[in-house]
DNA sequence: TAGATTGTTAATCGATTAACAATC
DNA sequence: TAGATTGTTAATCGATTAACAATC
């Protein structure tokens, strides 16, 4: 629709403005100036203009911004005023975190079903949300409107899972394997690599300044 | 040690290239040179190569790098030659999750245990590991030299917990709580915000180039 | 109206890419 | 030695910050 190209560094901060706002709109905060929010978030005050300007004017001059009016705008932006059905591929301990996380429903994520090789968890429910096998995949990813598949497998069969998730329809992927996905480049990849992680957290305290 | 400060976004690539070191290493490739390198991994040789400059120069002219040499000099960069002794708080799937990845220990981050409020699955073991009552967390700490804590507990307390893994010596978390922690300056943070990165997913899915 | 604060342009800073001399 | 490829400097690109005119 829109025709402006957003930076990446725009993208990944949105979530973190929308977390802060929604915990200003729960203690009650009407408005709010860019210079407030930047103490709070610990980012510019300038930051956060240019960054909101690449959507609009959400702000008034003279007065900041509408808390929860920026709140909902941003919910458009981010896409999590729609609804957007999700699957679960492979029910183990990460799988099935995610299918506890609740939140998840508030922001439009709707679980839809998770689906394990391993015939002892086929039947099991996870918070109302049934495991099922592997070979019911196609036919239900098609009767639910699945757009969003979390992939909780092991590396080794992940980029033969994704390319059949996405044969079957699947939009995009949340990528928990620890390996990159090489897939049409019309589907979403987001990338969860948890190993990854700590390593950065390791360089960091292996590397922390001793001084000061 | 080192005084030259290494940019943020270089450190953020390491991790990867040490991935893909190692995936070379099994296949029994022993050299490697930036361009294919650059192939593999879908960035430019020449960032490739500032990028391992900024630690020394690991190569040499004519002949490329040397994978195995590459990949150890990368684990001794990020720290992952040596030892690193982690507990995990909060014993919930995401908890368990991360217990349950044995591939943590080959990189040096021995879990040593869990720790919950949860009566229920205090005794209990995941692969070994034995989940604690919090109560037992200063002496623990004290006693097994931990230096890094994965917080896996719901937001609300974790800001809580977090200041008081910091009196008891924890160095570092690795912050699994929807929420930024506040912390003095000498202890390191490395954020999962899983929401956000769900988030992130969204907004590529509901702002997809159409055309092409 | 005067004060406050945005929206937006300009200046700065940092990161990426290109180019090529050094050297194995 | 000639060819290949790094290490490194210079050029480009993009992102952040500063500044201020517009305006509520």
């Amino acid at each position: 629709m829109d025709n402006k190209q957003i930076s990446k560094a725009v993208i990944k901060r949105l979530p973190r403005y929308y977390r802060y706002l929604g915990e200003l709109m729960q203690e009650g905060v009407e408005r709010i100036s860019s210079n407030e929010l930047s103490e709070k978030m610990k980012v510019t005050a300038s930051q956060i203009r240019q960054d909101l300007n690449n959507f609009g004017g959400f702000g008034q001059q003279g007065y900041g911004y509408n808390v929860s009016y920026l709140y909902n705008e941003i919910a458009k932006i981010l896409g999590i005023d729609k609804q957007h059905n999700l699957i679960i591929i492979g029910a183990g301990n990460l799988g099935q975190a995610i299918a506890n996380y609740a939140n998840f429903e508030r922001r439009g994520f709707m679980i839809k079903g998770m689906f394990d090789v391993n015939p002892r968890l086929i039947g099991m429910t996870v918070r109302g949300i049934e495991i099922y096998p592997i070979e019911q995949l196609e036919s239900f990813i098609k009767e639910n409107d699945v757009q969003i598949a979390a992939l909780t497998i092991p590396k080794a069969k992940a980029e033969e899972m994704a390319e059949k998730l996405v044969s079957y329809g699947v939009k995009a992927i949340w990528n928990f394997a620890h390996t990159d996905l090489n897939l049409p480049k019309d589907v979403v990849v987001e990338n969860v690599h948890l190993s990854e992680s700590l390593m950065r957290l390791s360089y960091k305290v292996s590397n922390m300044d001793t001084g000061k």
